[in-house]
RNA sequence: CGGGGCGUGGUGUAACGGUAGCAUACAUGCUUUGGGAGCAUGCAGUUCGAGUUCAAAUCUCGGCGCCCCGACCA
């Protein structure tokens, strides 16, 4: 992608009343804009990273067996009436509104019942489960108080899966499964090493869950964490678990941090009255045991700037920059041979599959430098005079300060 | 939803109740060209509605919006 062709522009100052660092970073780089409180649009370079991040889970999801499909976001008061979840009381977070003919519709904020009902179709025999199924949507939810940049919105994209199992036993493998997939996924995000498998309350499921936590000063929850074990206990449930569920360690300290996934037992709070039923293998009526798995791609990437940026703007982990290189030019008096030369350079590299943000915009050195920084692409190359005369790509990576005079070939090694 | 703060060009900021100014961005021209260049010219603004007043960006009330703390977060 050539910059000059970019519509989105890098801003010099952002806008005064944002104070969470990841909406600061991403609307000034110009990655999100903010529509209202709690929605933001995704720009070119903000769907590309999403778009990495979505890659990686569907990988994931992919490799314990689950398929992906698509709900919708418009809900049926019909089936949700029968869980007990679509009047207010029950749930204070719905989006309804009417439809024109007749009737009432809510926009999901997640989606049990409508898959449950699905399943109904399509579970008839022991011999039809395990199953999972996953989607990556757009869910709405009527918070009172949107905050902290894309970590809370009201509209918000959430890879959800469910799994369908004939009993605890089968489930408990599959849900065993998830988390190592879960782990994965926060690994190759490069958030692993802050992030922690949380105990916490079941909500309205079960009595416990887990939730995949990671350690940051913007998130809203409070944990405690053994740092033997890497795992931690949510607040909310401390009381009853004061000590490391692991090895026991009391010892545990408290941090603050955001919930970026979750795991639930559903067991047949779904089942039973959806009626999602199958015949074993004497031929009687079962119950499906269910489980659900959220992430939340925008929490991923909200809180990725939050740990990562420097003072200069955004540094992303390789796996999910928007680009793998940012190719600058420094285009002097006469910069014709510079312009050649890194056009033809951004051609090469294009050909060779490297995703390529080519700054080819007739503008100054230092602009292009502090775009870069802020923008936060892995590796910097630069094509100037200099480098044209030594015969050597000047590179940079973002996150050090050495610069780097490599041939093109021995370049594009330390790509691969 | 309770409490607090704040709404001025695209963005960031000034202005005692009395001419809405500065910076940046953008446009044009000339000069410049390795860490957000210089000069000149131009474009562009008081969130909305009532009220007080000779006069409102400024004071009062209300709406709308944004941020923060708390509550909530299936």
């Amino acid at each position: 992608m050539r910059q000059s062709q970019l519509f989105t522009k890098t801003r010099k100052e952002v806008p005064s009343d944002e104070i969470a660092k990841n909406a600061k970073l991403l609307i000034q780089a110009g990655y999100v804009h903010k529509e209202m409180a709690g929605v933001y649009s995704f720009l070119p370079l903000g769907l590309r990273v999403m778009n990495k991040i979505i890659g990686i889970i569907r990988e994931e999801m992919n490799a314990v067996g689950g398929q992906e499909l698509h709900l919708t976001a418009l809900q049926d008061p019909n089936v949700w009436q029968k869980s007990g979840r679509w009047s207010d009381e029950a749930v204070d977070n719905w989006f309804k509104t009417k439809v024109k003919v007749g009737g009432e519709v809510g926009l999901a904020f997640t989606h049990e019942e409508p898959l449950t009902r699905i399943m109904k179709d399509h579970i008839r025999s022991y011999k039809d489960l395990p199953f999972s199924a996953y989607q990556f949507q757009t869910k709405f939810r009527n918070e009172t108080r949107a905050k902290s940049g894309i970590l809370r919105g009201r509209e918000f994209l959430m890879k959800d899966m469910y799994s369908f199992s004939r009993h605890e036993k089968e489930h408990e493998v599959f849900y065993k499964k998830a988390i190592d997939a879960y782990k994965k996924i926060f690994t190759r995000s490069g958030i692993g090493e802050e992030t922690y498998l949380t105990f916490s309350s079941g909500g309205s499921f079960s009595k416990y869950s887990h939730e995949f936590q990671t350690l940051t000063l913007a998130g809203e929850d409070t944990i405690h964490l053994c740092e033997k074990c890497s795992v931690a206990v949510n607040e909310e449930i401390i009381k009853d678990q004061s000590a490391c569920p692991e090895c026991g360690n009391k010892k545990l300290a408290k941090k603050t941090s955001v919930e970026i996934g979750n795991i639930f037992t559903l067991g047949t709070r779904f089942s039973e009255v959806l009626d999602l039923a199958y015949l074993d293998e004497k031929g009687e009526k079962q119950f499906v045991f269910m489980g659900s798995y959220g992430i939340g791609p925008g929490r991923i990437m909200g809180t990725i700037v939050e740990l990562l940026s420097d003072e200069k703007g955004i540094v992303w982990p390789a796996a999910i920059a928007p680009f793998q290189v940012h190719l600058i030019s420094i285009i002097g008096a006469n910069g014709e041979d510079v312009r050649k030369e890194g056009d033809g350079l951004y051609e090469r590299l294009m050909k060779k599959g490297i995703d390529v943000l080519y700054d080819d915009r007739d503008i100054r050195p230092g602009e292009k430098f502090a775009d870069s920084d802020l923008i936060g692409i892995p590796t910097r190359v630069v094509i100037s005079e200099k480098a044209i005369k030594s015969g050597r790509l000047e590179v940079k990576g973002r996150k050090t300060d050495t610069v780097q005079m490599l041939s093109e070939p021995d370049f594009l090694k330390t790509l691969s």
